[in-house]
DNA sequence: GCAATAGTGTCTCTAAGACAGTATCAC
DNA sequence: GTGATACTGTCTTAGAGACACTATTGC
């Protein structure tokens, strides 16, 4: 048995990413049914046989989520295939997919949602979730944080118009780093066809209003955004020039 | 039935590039059965009930090329999913993997041997290939692409030890252009642990010898390999200093 | 006016690219 | 010596980062 061609059922397995009060915020859903009942886990679903699993993944976006997969960056993270992954026989493999959503209201009375509720994603990071979904998660921020220095989905973060300062905080949350207002808004506005103005100002009450920009035509950022590097390496060089106190 | 859980069985495809004679090659079978019965085709295998994807993967690359996969790069790909890629029922789908290879010759006396031969990646892109094979080839040769820039990947298709040409040779027949001989040594010798010397030196027999490098620890590339951008984006530029003629 | 946020100018430093020049081999 | 390949030095320039400065709002 063990050495002829496994029959499987599989999955796809959604970690939508959002941010919320200046934290990155993961969708989890509770368990109503084993195994692992009770426990938060990513909202998933089965593979039905007229669909490939990108139509699944868009699918289960809707039900558990309310959010229009047309609209939203949704990218493979990987396939999660240990024979022991799901107690269940016959054994279940799952295809996880990344997606980015601005933060929006969830529907609470949705007809698949059971207990849909954003949680950080350092809080569930200390949670104990569902399946292998706790390494799946880890993978799918590290593959959003890779991929916000070489693609542009930052701007699927936020909303359709947004400020310069709203897609800097999508890389200081995400990175968990502070970056410089004036390098960033130059470094942005500059870069070809990322961000296009809209002509249009949204002011917050307090400040000069700001410009707001909608995402350009632009998959990949070139130059790259870069990620600030480790201390630890600045730390090995010493400083060139001195400030002399007279 | 199409609204319910499909069964299926799942395949692990290889695709195994390295570089002969200048030329990014990949390895392909002729397929001994039906369905595309001998049409050439990625080598694969069946997911078997005691194993994971990446055991199918190594398992068939050591069966199909005899390549030993615990040495080798292998990367997931990605899933192909579609549900009228594979004419079979219960339907198929696949996971496809990235290996890459020194130059060894294969051996053609294996088990499972059925025609595996090298064929360059733009010979292979002009065939007809089994199922979705052509899209997986093209996906995972980007993924390579892209991998080169910031992931040490490169001496993988290098023999456990290497010259910088031979180092340089992999990024200009993969990336499909020309480097700068002195700057490309200089970038790779200052990335800390990207390699290390042997203090061993090789010889063509025409010039001076090289130094031999192996491959360091690092598995990221900091700062990246920049590729070279299209010259279609500085032509948008205008030459800020003009040269004066006397 | 002041506080607050948006955006610009400018300097410094790193690192990439161009390319001249030097080193070490076979013959 | 010549020819070939390996490697180094140096100049130029693009781009990242630091940070002073100006602009535009609410009050």
């Amino acid at each position: 048995m063990s050495r002829q061609r496994a029959t499987v059922t599989v999955t796809a397995d959604l970690v939508i990413l959002t941010i919320r009060a200046g934290q990155l915020c993961v969708l989890t859903v509770e368990r109503g049914n084993e195994p692992f009942v009770g426990l938060p886990a990513l909202p998933g679903g089965f593979l039905r046989g007229d669909e490939s699993l990108e139509e699944t993944a868009c699918r289960e976006l809707a039900e558990e989520s309310g959010l229009d997969a047309t609209s939203l960056y949704l990218q493979q993270v990987g396939v999660y295939s240990a024979p022991d992954r799901d107690p269940r026989s016959p054994r279940v493999i799952t295809c996880a997919y990344l997606a980015i959503a601005p933060n929006l209201p969830l529907p609470q009375a949705g007809s698949d949602a059971r207990a849909a509720r954003w949680t950080t994603v350092a809080d569930a990071r200390q949670e104990q979730l569902a399946f292998d979904h706790g390494r799946i998660l880890a993978d799918a921020v590290e593959l959003a944080r890779d991929q916000l220095q070489f693609r542009t989905l930052a701007p699927s973060f936020c909303r359709h118009e947004f400020t310069i300062a709203e897609l800097r905080e999508v890389y200081e949350v995400v990175w968990g780093v502070e970056l410089d207002k004036p390098n960033f808004h130059r470094k942005v506005t500059e870069s070809p066809e990322f961000i296009v103005p809209t002509g249009r100002k949204r002011s917050t009450g307090n400040g000069r209003p700001a410009a707001l920009y909608r995402a350009g035509r632009a998959a990949e950022l070139a130059p790259p955004m870069m990620r600030p590097r480790r201390p630890a390496l600045q730390q090995a060089r010493r400083p060139l020039t001195v400030k002399i106190r007279e």
